[in-house]
DNA sequence: CATGAATGAGAGTTCATTCAT
DNA sequence: AATGAATGAACTCTCATTCAT
């Protein structure tokens, strides 16, 4: 069970982590950012590391749940799959940028074996997915005989790319820097469009 | 001029922090592991920040000359030009792992604005010269009317994918751990040709 | 409220500063002399600097007080204020050799512009009380007609040549190194007297 | 022999030293306000310390001479003679304010033990020449039975209290910040006026 | 259960000095 | 004779963590 306050430090820590890295934040910068005591931190969380592991194990399964729901829902054609994904992916990351800002942090750096696989797991379930749907609809003919590994590479790193960096979004997109394309609902339609048309010219006969 | 000294921290500073990260790295570490005094490094570069500018400004040209080179190419259509730019930056990208890694993870952190803001302007440049030629291809009617920006995101996010972690690369590509997915020639033509084929389904009429 | 591990620390400090200077003491040096950890200074006072100005906010009101007493009452002439004056700025100064050390210390270098205008502050104040004493003096004519800033510089001036270095009052006093003249009462005698002698036969008509 | 190169590093220091003290002036800023190689210092004066010495050896010297030849001058009184040297010794440090800051911040610290009792020495030998003559004035009873130690500590810390701070000195005489009294004649004449006067008071019968 | 005080380790940086040239 | 390059030692300060209460 994650109590409050616990809870309250771990969301406090992300958009520490998301902001300064998690080497480059320290604890009494999350305690006074959390209005908690130094602490609280080893109190709850053991560690520096192990308040690392919680978010993710916390915050990791955000995507799976819709993932398989789709995958098994059996009146939907497998295009139809793929959009779905596309929708719940890019509304799921675009409402959490911190917390994927964080992630892919972790996974730049080698170091920390044991998070870095853990994290890997994750991304390989929801990718494991989505190359069964790809490989089905190849089967049925209805896709080209694409790379399925690829293909989610393209997908996932377009999402990536744009969440690399508001300042780099913002110069691609010639907005200035007080806009937020993560919240701006044009933006995110605009985003899910181009992704369902490159998808679809490129695996649909 | 770069004295050879400089080159070789230089060098060795890329590596690591492409494994621990710039907040994750001590002087010490890089001093041992370059072999050289821990005062050369503020000796050298003024300061660990400055090493960090000093990488940035040695390697960051790394893409250009050969996009401008491209780009004022008048024997080229447009989708040759890219299918060149395809082809050099994956070649550029997988054999400079490391400094490529460790530009994303600034990317990836708002902090040290000003640094974060170099970076950006390097990735603006070389995305511009693409749009550029996305434009004109547009223009001529033989690409279809596409979101450039978007397609440029497309394009090194795909690239950015597969270089975000070694660990998972391999687990899509159902490799172990000791296969180089970087060095391994057949792996980059498979990356070259799936880039290709996304973008010229997507593109072209 | 000052704990006492923070004054302990201050004394020890004070006593540092005054042998080897505050530039040439080291938080190391004084972090065994106090027998506290060498964190300690910055936990406590959040830096050598502000350690310095600590010592100089808790010691340097040590001779106010005193001395508006002395000017505002009215049973004593202008003579008998500068007497008392006298006694107690050679008693003050005597039994705080150290910190009086710091503060020359400190004036002696215009660097550390806030602090150095900070202790001229504190000296400026109690010159100005007895600058005072001396201009009614002359106006009641029972003054000779001095100048009363550099009247002011002698007295001060006298006690801190005497203050400047136990080795050359030894040495100016014929006594041999073991020779504390700064606890000795009757060297402390010896200097009130001269004082009042030089500074009555300049004064009175 | 003193090269010209030595001297023109020596005086730097000075100026340095008087400003930052010694342990806060690093060789690279006395290289640099040189316009020396930061390997020079050591190369001519073998280190920082003795750089130090060279410089008291160089012009502690700056008051002995004129004291002999006005202590062996038959045909003054011994009051002219202490006017003399009241005339000299305060034209000789004001003229050399930088070097004078320099001898009293080494007094100030008992560090560097050597170094301290080589001032003390030459201290104390002009100190010796003025209670020669005091001795004289009192044995042939044109002076008062005065203390003749004390009364040139007055003497002589009048004269520092005054050089001590530029900007208490300024304070003192209701200047602002930019007035050098060090190299105001206006000042010298009254400084020396006022000696005089006080030491006239004190010592004539 | 929660915390302010305390700490050893290690961070980046500067230092006076040395040495090959 | 003079110097740029290089270095080991020491600096101040911050860190994650511990512990008595």
């Amino acid at each position: 069970m994650i109590t409050d306050k616990k809870e309250h430090i771990m969301n406090a820590a992300i958009e520490l982590f998301a902001e300064k890295g998690f080497e480059g934040s320290s604890i009494r910068d999350l305690a006074s950012r959390a209005d908690v005591n130094v602490a609280m931190v080893n109190y709850y969380f053991g560690s520096k590391d192990k308040l690392f592991e919680a978010i993710v194990e916390y915050k990791a399964s955000f995507m799976r749940g819709k993932m398989d729901e789709i995958e098994a829902n059996k009146t939907l054609t497998e295009i139809e799959k793929i959009d779905l994904i596309i929708e719940n992916y890019v509304a799921k990351i675009l409402s959490n940028p911190s917390f994927h800002r964080i992630l892919y942090q972790e996974l730049l750096m080698g170091e920390r074996e044991a998070m870095h696989e853990n994290i890997v797991k994750v991304f390989v379930r929801n990718i494991t997915t989505l190359r069964n749907i790809i490989e089905q609809g190849v089967k049925k003919k209805v896709f080209k005989k694409v790379d399925p590994e690829l293909t989610m590479a393209t997908l996932i790193g377009t999402i990536n790319q744009v969440m690399l960096s508001k300042a780099m979004c913002n110069m691609l997109m010639d907005r200035d820097g007080s806009f937020d394309p993560y919240t701006d609902l044009v933006f995110r339609q605009r985003l899910i469009k181009h992704l369902k048309q490159i998808i679809h010219s490129y695996l649909l006969n």
